[in-house]
DNA sequence: CCGATGTCAGATCCACTGAAATGA
DNA sequence: CTCATTTCAGTGTATCTGACATCG
């Protein structure tokens, strides 16, 4: 059986941490079913809602290390779902770009991202889920 | 610049893992000038809250490995913060309990949690914070 | 069954290289 | 125009963690 101590659990950050990781393994898993890990959806949205760009520019977007986004896209391109092209301006650039198939496995990810959290959220109503994602939203911007 | 894709600020669960990341990582860093973990305050508040147990015991409370265990009590009890006594009872289970140095490094570390929390939760009003807390145990009790 | 040791995979971080651009 | 400096993608590697397998 697991006990978690009390006094852990009346601090809101421990929480936090928790149901955080579990959120993410849950996500981490399923997506492991198709290869992908947490950071590909995570470029593949930036890619979505920024629009094609360097291989930099997303790099500090998502707070990642350059030298580890250049193996991400590498595995990302081996499965066609982005396209790696070098800027004709600047010769040392290389914009990244989503395929046609690239977008269809994000709007199935995105799916699967959703139901995870439906799950992960489980206990919540919706009207308390809008206030917990106001709330998190609030600390996530400071 | 570090500009999330909105689509992924749109995730409650993506904003609880990165809320729950920073919160641990910060934390991690004021233990770390201790050159204590994450882990050593859990396996220290387990200690406290349910009393001197076994290794085995606290592993499965904890959601630890064993294995993992056997080492961070090695740390802890090389700075003297926990005992490791043979049981009289069964002779291959090992009680461990808190030192007094234990007790109060404990008492160090939660206020140490505190401060890192407050930081983290700066945004919110105290009734926030208490709304906050109580939607995440929900979440996390289940 | 329990504590302990060994090891392995994944993630993060850091130093460095070669090509290309920039600016004094 | 030249040379030093900076920026970019990419390679290699060290470190840390968590999971597992096995041993006594």
């Amino acid at each position: 059986m697991e006990t978690t101590p009390p006094s852990l659990l009346g601090l809101t950050t421990y929480l936090l941490a928790q149901t955080g990781r579990r959120a993410r393994a849950r996500l981490a898993d399923r997506l492991a079913e198709r290869e992908l890990r947490l950071w590909h959806l995570s470029i593949l949205a930036a890619l979505a809602d920024f629009g094609p760009q360097a291989q930099r520019e997303l790099a500090t977007r998502l707070g990642i290390d350059p030298s580890d986004l250049v193996r991400l896209l590498d595995e990302l391109a081996r499965a066609e779902l982005v396209t790696r092209t070098r800027s004709t301006a600047d010769r040392r650039r290389i914009e990244v770009d989503l395929t046609p198939a690239g977008r269809t496995a994000l709007a199935e990810l995105h799916a699967e991202a959703a139901a995870v959290q439906d799950r992960t959220l489980a206990p919540l109503s919706p009207a308390e889920r809008t206030q917990l994602h106001d709330l998190l939203l609030r600390v996530f911007q400071a």
